[in-house]
DNA sequence: CAAATAGTGTCTCTAAGACAATATCAC
DNA sequence: GTGATATTGTCTTAGAGACACTATTTG
């Protein structure tokens, strides 16, 4: 009979087959371009980081930025590291989104990856290109589901248009996982992996769970409203959307101005009781 | 200048390290022990896997049914071969509920595993030891939140009584994890992930979404109510249940009887539209 | 003043919760 | 009939959505 000190000291991973373990971030901020109306507020749009791949495979493609796992470190931390070294800013938030584990997702080999959905603030993320990437860049963001029940996903940055299409499917608990009919030529299975990201992010924004990490501490009703809008692509009245929210956030005595019409107040978060 | 096939040839995937993956199966069920009143109904009760260890580490431990990912399969895959080999049943639904990847959550080494719910219908599951298994048994699940705003993590078997200690900590998007005061004498981090998979449990019975999974076809409508309320620890007035899954479900012509009481119709989850 | 956003008041409709009343079976 | 569950009806209240109105600023 061994005890367990014997065993662990006989136990040899290197008998058993391992995967690579990686972490891939869908990284998303808002813009906030000027309006050319003096009068006009700005109107946000959902931006999602790519990488374009300097490297093999996919090499010239764009892909989610993410790397392998390190010994000595969690998943979440790995997905930390990664954006940070995209970006320079520490994201305030970090959800998984699963583990894709496709044995042919990646052609290097047996390689699996967890997602992360991540959303960085109003502090101007810089996109720094990393060791592998030739290029990094904020895409906007369109998702729509098209009359035949498939679903669009355009990312768009300048002249580049990526255009990938994909097919829901529901299975059990609600989930959804999509499958890819176009990649649009983004690298290796990352379309999926961004739409799943985007039916994650819905699920919180409508419960308000998140949409205050998009702001920076100090916001207007209107500024708020116009963030939980974009990502849900919906539109609702503004009386309604402040009695909502009352709850959960709380006045300053500040205001905005210098903008052609009435001033708003400044509203921060309320803390949990 | 290389190109992508002569990439790929050269690549080697040993050169960097790599950690075991595996997959952890909280399975559940529910009981339907007969009363001792001829009359009164049944009240099902929340029943969890475990298995107890017959190998190192943590042997004697009770634990989690699961087993290392093999290579060309997915991770559900591994999952659901996990449990079909723990209990000769597939189960009806499988959710993911996240990475953990402590790294030193496995004294074995760097073992990282993905945890899943599962739910097991009415088939009543046999338990069968497997490899590394001396017994494999059903736990009744107990879990709530004491005064001093901890969770206590009951699962009783027979004379058998587990009771772990944990603390929840939110974090961004309403995810919670728990932190473990007490593993109560559960292997490795299993404490941790079966509190997790209490509450995604939870979160999906809440909105009816699997709730039919724990049932067979046709079943009555205070049964449906029953699982709900087992599952989410609650108790709510027949008339408004009755009005909330209205929508959900469709009439047979069957009834139930021989209970010493009226019959009650039998109902068919509505197929979506 | 005009254009634009900020903010409030109110109506309707739906859904949830509480409670009461009736129906039907096996013994 | 008695004890149990099954099923329906109704009252109240909270919240969502729609719409109309007022307030305030800058050029």
């Amino acid at each position: 009979m061994q005890d367990e000190q014997s065993f662990l000291r006989q136990y040899r991973q290197d008998d058993y087959p391992r995967p690579s373990v990686t972490a891939d971030v869908v990284a998303f901020t808002l813009s906030s371009e000027a309006s050319d109306n003096y009068r006009r507020n700005a109107q946000p749009k959902l931006l999602l980081l790519l990488i374009k791949r300097g490297g093999h495979p996919f090499k010239g493609c764009w892909a989610l930025p993410g790397g392998f796992l390190n010994p000595g470190e969690t998943i979440e931390q790995c997905a930390l590291r990664e954006i940070e070294e995209e970006t320079a800013v520490k994201p305030v938030s970090l959800m998984s989104i699963g583990l894709f584990s496709e044995p042919d997702r990646d052609p290097r080999g047996w390689i699996i990856s967890n997602a992360f959905v991540s959303v960085l603030g109003a502090e101007k993320p810089e996109q720094r290109s990393g060791d592998d990437a030739a290029d990094a860049q904020w895409f906007e963001v369109s998702f729509e589901r098209a009359e035949d029940g498939t679903e669009a996903l355009t990312l768009t940055h300048e002249d580049v248009s990526l255009r990938a299409v994909l097919k829901e499917e529901k299975s059990a608990f609600g989930i959804s996982a999509f499958s890819v009919l176009d990649s649009g030529s983004l690298a290796f299975d990352h379309a999926k992996i961004i739409a799943a990201a985007l039916t994650a992010l819905r699920g919180c924004a409508r419960d308000f769970e998140m949409i205050f990490d998009f702001l920076p501490e100090k916001f207007t009703l209107t500024e708020l409203q116009n963030v939980q809008e974009t990502i849900l692509n919906v539109s609702m009245q503004s009386a309604n959307f402040r009695r909502k929210i009352a709850g959960l956030v709380e006045e300053t005595e500040e205001y905005t101005g210098g903008a052609g019409h009435r001033p708003a107040k400044l509203y921060k978060r309320k803390q949990e009781a």
